[in-house]
DNA sequence: GTGGTCTAGACCACC
DNA sequence: GTGGTCTAGACCACG
């Protein structure tokens, strides 16, 4: 699952966070299921422990995981949480910076939007 | 034109960057027009000389800027500059990368195509 | 290895640059290695850690070294690069320029011929 | 013949110094040629005279124009000179670096050469 | 420990 | 006037 770019020039909780969100939508970690703990993460990973920690704590924060003390941390269920508008906002505001960089990219508009197809192609249908 | 929101947790020489890059998109910025001076736009944005002088240069790299020392700092026609396939290539991955975020936001695909027509509208057809 | 001249016209950021890119030809840094850390090579050089970091930099966007935050700069293999069209452009034109000038300093070809084998003797072939 | 490129990063005074090189290269000045006075060039190029004086005092210092006080300037015969051996040396240094530069945008000694000879042939045997 | 950002202020070359 | 370089020193995020 999860693979960490060690040449990668973004942060590796990043990484892992990004990378347990792919998981999720590729249907690889249910809702309802058990995420390795973050000593056990950290072995297999080969990483400092903190890292892991930090991962998960921005996962709670943006409602993806659960942590149920003395149980373990939990996938939560993509549809349990109300759309949150200021981070739809951000993302937004995103897109839109990404949109002018792909202007000076020389990138069309018709690129894009088979770009984001391909993406959500690559991710399957197990979120809706 | 540009404005920088000194609360964004954006380094202000990239707000700016990405500032050029929208105002000559929009067409405010015409290639061969001179941009104000880095003393001049320090003074505007009340910011160091030095931050204003970071973001040109990182478009002139970018191929968006020309300076010519002792002259100033000019817009160039985005025509000029090949398409970059290396940093084409990482704007995919940052596209991949949002769209996994959005589908854990529950933004649908026609929501994000829409987006990128929306954005493509307000920046005008100063480019094609 | 590196070193820099303090009475040289150019700018001690370009000369590091150039040095680094020189070690690297000739093998003493490799694909991989770590080089030393912008404070330390600031020590080394006795000079200001801002100016070692605007050679890393302008490395960095060249494709030679890559930086991870926290971790340190290393060394990128060559090959990785796709060949850089706009700027073999402008080293031709600097070549066309030194024509030039070597045409007025009764320079013949086959001496400007025989200076670039021996430079490239003197790099080795670790590029081929 | 001369031309200035405005847009052109290289300051105005050193594309002109070029420009008279090459154009004694070419053969359209000769040794022994008048060239326009400094107000009379100025106009021509649009350019401030300050500029143009400048360019000429550096081809003065390094033997390609004489200046006869009340006649005007005039093109030296290239075999005149003695060899400078510090420019000579300052000459081949530049080729070095423009060696390295070379080997990290892969371009082979074969590629290098080549430009060599195309550039000679474009001056065409006028000094030889 | 690492690099990244920002400020302040100095000096230089070009126009 | 213009941008470019360099120093000094502060603060932040990542591991």
């Amino acid at each position: 699952m999860v693979h960490i770019d060690k040449n990668s020039s973004r942060a590796y909780y990043e990484q892992l966070v990004l990378g347990i969100k792919e998981d999720i939508l590729h249907g690889i970690l249910q809702p309802g299921d058990k995420i390795p703990s973050v000593r056990e993460m950290a072995k297999q990973l080969l990483m400092n422990p903190n890292t892991i920690s930090k991962a998960y704590k921005v996962l709670e924060t943006e409602k993806v995981l659960v942590t149920v003390k003395g149980k373990g941390t939990f996938v939560r269920a993509i549809e349990e949480t109300p759309r949150d508008e200021i981070r739809v906002q951000e993302l937004k505001n995103d897109l839109n910076e990404l949109v002018i960089e792909a202007r000076h990219l020389q990138i069309s508009q018709e690129e894009l939007v088979q770009w984001i197809k391909d993406a959500e192609k690559s991710l399957g249908g197990h979120s809706s």
